[in-house]
DNA sequence: GCCGCGCGGTGGGATACGTCACAATGACTG
DNA sequence: CAGTCATTGTGACGTATCCCACCGCGCGGC
């Protein structure tokens, strides 16, 4: 897919005519990273807005005990490091890249003017951040009330949706995560995660790949994830 | 406090002149609702954005099952119920009146015009959801990270910051919350967040009242909560 | 081609927390 | 003013999950 496609899909872009967003891609800088890079860091301050135009990048945080959660798995067209945009603050979050991965940046500098000049832009993004906090808050609840094994249910079913491809014999989810980095994103152990993954591919409802699962009884785990 | 000086505070007005405000206050409509009322529910659509204007309101979810938790507890200046309006869904959270409450509603209709017009309201507004989604995520972090004795010791300090009031051998924070609200704002039980708050009184830590507690130790209980 | 190390897999305590059960206290209501 | 109901306080018990320890595998580097 070509850089403008993958940009049209951004709620950034989207709201846009094709006149226009072809005057802001004039501002835009792209960025590589090669897999395992940093983006940025926690704490840095941070003035540029992102988008994944191909590959996949986490975004982190780190406990004052050196213990991590990943608050997010970003693929192509997603959006991230706009807080530091609207709320001049530091990163609360690094960014590392998954697998090597390709970007656009945008900085703030860049960015006010179109705001400014155009609501729609403005509404757009309220619109991308009040969906950005209820899934939070749908995260925050599962959090509370569901059980390891659920959580990790759900978080597959969430990455199916959007990085899954049918198969012959089921879906597909290349995830690119490790166990430990599944973990630190459903907010439980390894170990626990393994288990559950593994109790899973035992009743037949996936099987386990690199990186990836397939998915073969998608009824059942989703039963599973509630 | 006047209606005015409260409205000041609210993100949504902070941005606008004197003039503009007082233009703005024409569409607004006042609610009064007494303890325990209900001002909107999960599932219902809503168009209406609140700023609290006296008393405390809830905004609290229902899980499948029928447990509770409650995202957040909100006081004088404080602003809810945004998202059904920047993002069109039904609301994902209701809210109930803590104690007897006086609001200021806005409607989409009368608020739309002002956005468009108004580039610096869609950028207040846009901080206000930055700060409250950094501010879930550390919920977040919390909640994989922090024990329940840390995480009502937060709680506690963050009402604290809010609701506090200087008395002469501590900071009396006056929740208007039961223990069994207190434990839903936390995500855990009411019997171990009353051992909780039973331990932290024993060690002279604070002090209990209906409603209420007194810090009388801030240094150990920010400690404590770390 | 061998070696080292990151990653995946699995078992066995230890424990924090939820659930249950019940008593004591306080607040509202008829 | 009595009685009821909500709220608080506290113990016993079961268990999900964390933490630790260890093993095997495979991949990448020297």
């Amino acid at each position: 897919m070509n850089t403008d496609d993958v940009l049209g899909k951004a709620p950034l872009f989207a709201a846009l005519d094709r006149e226009s967003a072809a005057a802001l891609r004039t501002s835009i800088s792209e960025v590589t990273l090669s897999k395992g890079q940093t983006l940025f860091s926690e704490n840095e301050t941070g003035d540029r807005l992102y988008v994944v135009l191909e590959g996949k990048i986490k975004l982190s945080r780190t406990a004052p005990d050196g213990r991590e959660n990943l608050l997010s798995v970003l693929g192509p067209g997603e959006m991230f490091g706009e807080l530091s945009l609207f709320d001049p603050r530091p990163r609360t979050a690094s960014a590392i890249a998954l697998t090597d991965v390709r970007l656009a940046g945008l900085g703030h500098d860049d960015l006010r003017p179109w705001l400014t000049g155009r609501p729609e832009v403005a509404l757009h993004l309220l619109r991308a951040l009040a969906q950005r906090l209820r899934r939070t808050n749908d995260v925050l609840a599962d959090l509370v009330f569901t059980d390891v094994p659920g959580r990790v249910a759900k978080a597959l079913l969430d990455l199916a949706d959007r990085f899954g491809q049918r198969i012959d014999d089921g879906i597909r989810v290349h995830h690119d995560l490790t166990q430990e980095e599944l973990a630190q994103l459903v907010g439980a152990s390894r170990e626990t995660v393994n288990k559950a993954l593994a109790d899973f591919a035992q009743r037949g409802w996936l099987r386990i790949e690199a990186k990836a699962v397939v998915i073969l009884d998608l009824e059942r785990l989703h039963n599973r994830s509630r």
